[in-house]
DNA sequence: AGCTCTTCCTGAAAGC
DNA sequence: TGCTTTCAGGAAGAGC
């Protein structure tokens, strides 16, 4: 499933070639996941792509009219076509000619006799079209890039919250691009347990996930992301970085660091592994271990 | 405020 | 073997 790396990865690919080209045509099969489907189909012909970028697990694609007299100074230019790949979602750059995998909703045809296609199983991705004016409200609906938060607001803030601090690595609103795998991946590195309350942690782990949020997503980015399904980039090549997990979907497998078994509890309503040993479990005021659902899956047994 | 449950969707895998 | 059920999960919304 894509996440901030992946979605790094997806968007430097598409950087690299589709800078600068212009959209001739725009189709789409289904469009429930579409916002404006409607206008998007009207407006993007005839525009050029100008800039490529990130914000959190959505890719902007920023898009400027074509024509070099027409310049109506008023008018909404640039627009930004903002795209979420959800679980299954798929953005290529692929060749007018080729065959069209399953599950492709979206074309857009460049002029070079390629197309970007949107590819997406479950549909859970997201797609719209906005004006300039809009893209600040949309941003600020987003917390901080984990990349670029600074250790002491990342502090500051999670001392103040009492929520699980999974729940609160997964709200989108408070950090920007970070799903499952990699906050699995940060609590292990920092060597805490999942349902830890922020508020309770100490300084020094706080820094300690800081650091490891960063250092996960870095790393992350440097093997091109996690293909754990169906993700792959805007050339269709998979990632690396699954092969480096360390506890993510490792239910039952020994931990890197102590050998205890990987274990897989619901967590913020999400499936969550942790090692048992190198993360110990919070525990309530009456001094016992809080209890989280067990989660079936691990070992052999379903 | 923060938690759980539900919904969206499909394919894979478990279960019978 | 083959059909049916369950499950995964990002995000949003309901309800507690």
């Amino acid at each position: 499933m894509p996440e901030l790396p992946e979605v790094e990865t997806v968007v430097r690919g598409l950087r690299l070639s589709l800078l600068g080209r212009a959209i001739v045509d725009v189709r789409f099969g289904k469009t429930d996941f579409v916002d404006n489907p409607g206008e998007i189909a009207e407006r993007l012909p005839g525009t050029r792509i100008a800039n490529v970028t990130r914000l959190g697990k959505f890719i902007c694609i920023g898009l400027e009219g074509c024509a070099p007299s027409a310049a109506p100074a008023d008018h909404a230019w640039p627009l930004y076509l903002i795209i979420h790949l959800g679980m299954t979602g798929q953005l290529t750059l692929i060749h007018s000619r080729e065959s069209v995998a399953p599950h492709t909703h979206g074309f857009f045809v460049l002029d070079d006799g390629r197309e970007l296609r949107y590819t997406d199983i479950r549909r859970f991705g997201r797609m719209l079209l906005i004006s300039e004016s809009r893209l600040a409200d949309f941003t600020g609906q987003l917390g901080k890039e984990p990349l670029e938060i600074r250790a002491e607001e990342f502090c500051r803030y999670f001392q103040s919250r009492r929520a699980r601090v999974k729940a609160l690595l997964l709200d989108q609103r408070v950090l920007r691009g970070i799903g499952n795998i990699y906050a699995d991946e940060s609590l292990f590195r920092a060597r805490l347990h999942p349902a830890r309350i922020a508020e309770n942690l100490t300084k020094k782990q706080l820094l300690a996930l800081h650091g490891a949020v960063q250092r996960v997503l870095a790393d992350a980015i440097r093997f091109r992301g996690s293909s754990i399904s169906d993700y792959v980039d805007s050339e269709g090549n998979r990632g690396a970085f699954q092969l480096r997990h360390r506890v993510y979907q490792r239910d039952g497998k020994p931990c890197f660091r102590c050998k205890t078994k990987i274990r897989r509890v619901i967590v913020a309503g999400r499936s969550s592994h942790f090692c048992p040993r190198c993360q110990p479990a919070p525990r309530n005021r009456s001094g016992s271990k809080s209890r989280l659902k067990p989660q079936m899956n691990t070992d052999k047994h379903r």
